[in-house]
DNA sequence: GATGTATGACTAATGGCATTAGTTACTCTA
DNA sequence: TAGAGTAACTAATGCCATTAGTCATACATC
């Protein structure tokens, strides 16, 4: 056979995609992926360099819906309102995309994957931007992110792995720990007036 | 031939756990462990049940040590004190013993790996003791702990992937994060007085 | 001390997955 | 319309986990 099937690149990342959400990361093997697209598994290696590829496709795909996702839940907000917003939709988004959730975990070097580093760094941008508008100088905002991220990525990490127990009053817990986040933005931008 | 190596089962998890710290989990293969033993992979069947027995055996291994490490973090602290020094053990514990680490992130429904999950309970409850003897309500603790559980492993995790970009002043933003959930704690058992 | 059974090692074989090499047919351009 | 590139394919290799079946040795029992 010659040519036939028309995979495209996008192709491939929705079937990986759609197998990734549904059955988890690990399930999207090179495999699987061609199986979906009915095509051999060797096939693939002529639209990407292999499961590591798909990997990194995966990871940037997700990089920008999430990005997507995070403007669309600032929209006109500003603050401290914007930031629960992001908490919300971030932790939405881990739960309806879990596979790409966990596809941009391993984060590259930024000098070994400067496309991919990019695009992970974008929705971090965005949250930083919220807070340097708070008036919250740099060199503080620096460790309030990063506390921020941890907290979202913990959370949302031990839920999808049910690492809490009973799963009793979790949504309480998420806006609990969130809205202690929050606080010590808030202070450090009351400071900063 | 026939026994010949004495093989235990501290032995292999012993070993398991040298590769797991040294190059990951995902390094930890039964091949590797019975290479580094000096049996045949096979061989390893008699005495756990496959590459899943291996990683519930590392993980009833890593809760084990895990709770040690922070019983001995806490020693006569109590309150905040003893928190911050739970935080500063668990973040050593994770940088020391990487694989171990991730082998108790998949956490077993309490009813069908009874053992693993009370190893895996351990540690929390004994941070949830530290929380009741400050005099915070068991309704309000457990969102507090689930706060601090997930602003920990969130970091930890963040940082073991180099997530954080920059390294720089890491140490610092593990401080302003893990005082921001400590404010909140003490703020609760002070309302609680 | 002989015997017999359970243990804990082994070899052999299977299947899933990723990967590489080499092949072929189709499509599009010159 | 001929040639070049593309995108599929088959075939083969290697790593890993796993299962089945074998066999020697250690230990307990008589």
């Amino acid at each position: 056979m010659g040519r036939k099937a028309g995979i495209t690149l996008e192709s491939v990342v929705e079937a990986a995609t759609a197998i990734a959400d549904r059955d988890g990361l690990d399930a999207a093997t090179l495999t699987a992926v061609a199986d979906e697209l009915g095509i051999k598994t060797p096939s693939l290696y002529n639209h990407l360099e292999g499961l590591s590829g798909l990997r990194r496709l995966l990871a940037i795909h997700g990089s920008q819906l999430l990005l997507k996702t995070f403007e669309e839940a600032i929209g006109d907000l500003e603050g401290t309102e914007a930031l629960r917003s992001i908490a919300q939709a971030d932790r939405q988004f881990a739960r309806e995309h879990r596979g790409l959730y966990d596809s941009f975990l391993p984060a590259p070097k930024p000098d070994e994957d400067t496309e991919l580093y990019e695009a992970m760094a974008e929705p971090v941008f965005l949250v930083a931007h919220v807070l340097l508008d708070m008036g919250i100088p740099q060199s503080e905002a620096i460790h309030l992110i990063r506390a921020l991220r941890a907290l979202l990525h913990g959370f949302l990490d031990l839920e999808a792995r049910e690492g809490f127990g009973m799963p009793v009053g979790i949504d309480a817990s998420f806006d609990v720990a969130v809205e202690l986040i929050i606080g010590g933005i808030e202070a450090a931008a009351a400071s900063s007036r």
